[in-house]
DNA sequence: TTGAAATTGCAACAAAGTTGCAAAAAAAAG
DNA sequence: CTTTTTTTTGCAACTTTGTTGCAATTTCAA
């Protein structure tokens, strides 16, 4: 049982079962947005679908991950920063970047998303933005 | 048989067949980025479910319409805009935004994507950006 | 320790998208 | 104007992704 892992789940007031507690730890095992199958691949058989799909809906609501957006048709999650989201509100206006060679998509925290000027009339929630190409070590493989 | 949608496919070297215009012709008469149960919808029974898959991958790689990224899980097209985009390379940049009232999403080609500093090492091809919120039509309804 | 509330697994379903193949339609060749 | 070739379409079957209802189990608190 990993002290850590339970405590971030109950500050988010999520309940540490064990299951939680393997998806949570997929999650902070890679640093890449992760999709229902692929948690289903980590997990293997110890977890049903629908665990999963519950799970991942429950930690979104309570503001322990985000969904990304990205061209692929699965949706898929990161880890929330913590002084960004609760369960109130996701505020995750931050870079996201896809590799078109490794098929991953990465949260770039630390690149803000700038401000647009919207057409008189629309009223602007939130933003999202991703960028495309080839992330650090597949563009590195690319130029050798 | 209208001539002027005729041209448009000739123009991106797409045979110009009545499904493939009937499909054009719904892209043309709605503003709004066009899923494949929007296509179906519009066309009813009259085309097959696959032969709209089929129609979109054409169109798309033939540099006609681009896909847009939004929040929805479905994959939704929009037409390309002549200036921005071939057979070659898609170059739509622009905001995208989608409502959270009506549902839709819309190109905003008017309004060009930021530039933004990729960390060392990154490769960049392409941007794209949603914006989420309420549209002008239904921020104005919101308002009454 | 017992009882209420939350979580999980199972089954069944729905929606979104893909693939192979044969029939039909369109274009090119003769 | 046929015949041949290529492209497009429809159908069936299938895969993937995601959802819902319900009963059994687990968790937590009284």
């Amino acid at each position: 049982m990993n002290a850590l892992t339970v405590k971030t789940l109950r500050t988010h007031q999520i309940r540490p079962t064990e299951k939680r507690l393997a998806i949570l730890s997929a999650f902070q095992q890679n640093n890449y947005a992760m999709s229902h199958a692929d948690l289903e691949r980590e997990l293997g058989v110890n977890c049903d679908r629908v665990t999963i799909y519950r799970t991942l809906e429950t930690f979104e609501t309570n503001g322990l991950i985000h969904k990304i957006v990205d061209d692929s048709p699965v949706t898929k999650y990161a880890l929330c920063h913590p002084e960004d989201c609760s369960a109130h509100q996701h505020n995750d206006q931050h870079l996201h970047f896809q590799c078109r060679r490794c098929g991953h998509t990465f949260c770039l925290p630390l690149i803000k998303i700038p401000e647009v000027n919207l057409p008189e009339g629309y009223q602007l929630d939130s933003l999202s933005m991703v960028a495309e190409g080839l992330c650090k070590p597949c563009a590195a493989l690319a130029n050798s």
